[in-house]
DNA sequence: CTGAATCCTACCTGATACTG
DNA sequence: CAGTATCAGGTAGGATTCAG
């Protein structure tokens, strides 16, 4: 493959599949959505991020966080009471990822109207 | 929804949701592994893209580089040649959510121990 | 070489029902 | 409330084949 070097300070391809798979896991839609709404709010219950996050079905939801989870990104706290309490919580590693994928909302943000035109052009064009 | 005030310099929902919308379609994996590609090496062919992104089909390479195209982060230059040679190359757009993206990258690259133990330890409790 | 077209599978999504 | 289970419909993606 050859990783970029300026990325890569070890050319160690295993790492750098590990790196790309690690990317692959992390980077979709959801988990970012979820990543931003719990950065952004705290702790916050199950059913609190699913309003953060619209359009997202309860069972994406739940997959999405089992695998933030699994991953070390949030933990995943339950109360015993009646009704049941889970409140979930960014580890100090998703709070990191959270901040590395603000750049990627700003340029978002910054750049809403050129993109918007280079679509319009590009449909245009076919 | 509420979007971050952090992220967010206007609470136009309107424009919160085209973000959102706009991060859909530009953080999957094949397009952050594109990026990546085409930020390192500059102007490639099409061939050259795929070899650097292991594990992509044509169909997907196809597909997220017209995708690129249209959300103007990639030119398409085809040359009149026999065979055919079709490069592609980052505009200024798509040079700028690499370097955004550069954040994520460190980010796996640094925590890829952290994160294979967690999930070790999560598989492990289940 | 580039890439369109086809087939086929796996997964996403939404709806609904059920548990602790 | 916070899930799990299931089913139907759609879509994304891989493999293969063919064409300019």
């Amino acid at each position: 493959m050859g990783k970029p070097p300026h990325t890569s300070y070890h050319s160690d391809p295993r790492v750098d599949a590990l790196v790309d798979e690690t990317i692959g896991r992390v980077a979709d839609k959801w988990t970012l959505l979820v990543l931003e709404a719990l950065e952004e709010a705290g702790e916050q219950r199950f059913s609190a991020i699913g309003r953060a996050v619209p359009g997202i079905s309860q069972k994406m939801l739940t997959q999405t966080l089992r695998q933030m989870e699994r991953e070390g990104l949030v933990t995943r706290t339950v109360h015993a009471e009646v009704p049941p309490r889970v409140e979930y919580r960014l580890t100090d590693l998703g709070h990191d990822l959270a901040e590395a994928f603000c750049g990627v909302w700003h340029w978002a943000e910054r750049n809403i109207e050129k993109i918007e035109a280079a679509r319009a052009a590009f449909d245009a064009r076919k």
